[in-house]
DNA sequence: CCGGCCCCTAAGCGCTTGCTCACCCTCGCG
DNA sequence: CGCGAGGGTGAGCAAGCGCTTAGGGGCCGG
């Protein structure tokens, strides 16, 4: 708490782990045009130009564009597990848990959606080892979920048959916000995590 | 009924409608490439050599690698669709319709997933015509949905506060399948056709 | 036997890609 | 002022891309 990327309030600022600034603006051009066109469809020229720089200028900060892609979806899923991990460790009742957790979870989805759509849908681009270590990320935000579920179900606030299944499709709901959402669209960031804190109460028949 | 490319019981040969045989094979190949590498970083050689044809072969049959991506995802959004409507349309309430309608769409998606994520996630590959002719067959997949759903608010089946957010909602869900699924899991499509419709008749608060 | 037809291939064209390299400009410091 | 260091550029390389073209080989009716 307190570090260089966090203001006053302690609400982060987006990428301020990256530094120097010539490299956050290369990630940050990099982010939306993964998030526009997808990771192999974007050439190494298209980042640097949004970025205002030369194509060279991307390999004095970043070894391959692979590498940039990896910081990405390293530092996301940092950030998306953090949220729902605070979620999940919170005070209150299982099924407040879950609702916390499921909102702020679908509102950073919706708020950031291009960047995560770049972390949940180029996961195949990254190589073996980096691919690895994401996997490894999203297992304990698999766990986190389960865990909250579980705990539901054991205090018998919950009705849940099976429950790696309801995991698997909570989380695939969240997720899939990222697909969808539009900034231009109807719904707010706000409004789309109340809807499905909601829905998935009922998903798990909590008393609400 | 009773066409080419249905067996005597009904059931569809996939891709039975492409002819000839061998822009059949390059399709199925086309299917598995960009199902496992996407669009962008699937090469026409591949293709043509998964089909084990040269490269020239594709041209043959196809004027552009975009036409085949356009061939796939028409006719799996047609099948999709129809999947869907025969559901819609089906005889009994609104909860039967819509835990059939659930049970099919997912079960398709889980079955043919290879198919499915091509035609789900690699629709911004396609050009601005046909990425709007495909965007009129979603069009219609939703509003199947919301019918549903709004035919069992009307009847009072369901108690649900946005129909149109829960109809996303339970597209996203189903749609997301094509994703996560893997053949080589431990639950079969038939398993996760029934766990899906049990969640979504929970999130519209169906009497189940 | 032939000649036209239909699939298909070998070779390769023009272009773009990820990435490199020789060089330059700016700035702090003695 | 001289100078080294570090962030930046223009030009370009080797490889790979989507796609084309000239031609080969098997099957057909005559």
């Amino acid at each position: 708490m307190g570090t260089a990327e966090e203001t006053a309030d302690g609400e982060d600022v987006p990428w301020g782990e990256v530094t120097p600034d010539a490299a956050r603006r290369l990630l940050v051009a990099a982010v939306d045009a993964f998030a526009e066109r997808g990771y192999h469809a974007t050439t190494t020229r298209d980042i640097a130009s949004r970025a205002g720089m030369s194509p060279a200028a991307l390999y004095i900060h970043y070894k391959t564009k692979e590498e940039l892609l990896h910081r990405i979806s390293r530092i996301g899923h940092d950030k998306a597990l953090r949220i729902l991990e605070k979620a999940a460790d919170g005070p209150g009742t299982a099924a407040e848990r879950l609702a916390d957790a499921v909102r702020s979870f679908v509102r950073w989805h919706a708020e950031r959606h291009t960047t995560a759509r770049v972390v949940q849908y180029e996961l195949d681009a990254l190589g073996p080892e980096h691919r690895a270590e994401i996997v490894a990320l999203r297992r304990r935000t698999d766990a986190a979920v389960r865990r909250i579920i579980g705990e539901g179900v054991a205090a018998g606030e919950f009705d849940v048959p099976d429950v790696p299944g309801t995991t698997l499709a909570v989380l695939s709901l969240c997720i899939d916000v990222a697909r969808w959402f539009n900034a231009q669209g109807s719904r707010t960031p706000d409004e789309v995590g109340a809807l499905y804190a909601d829905l998935v109460l009922r998903m798990v028949r909590a008393r609400g």
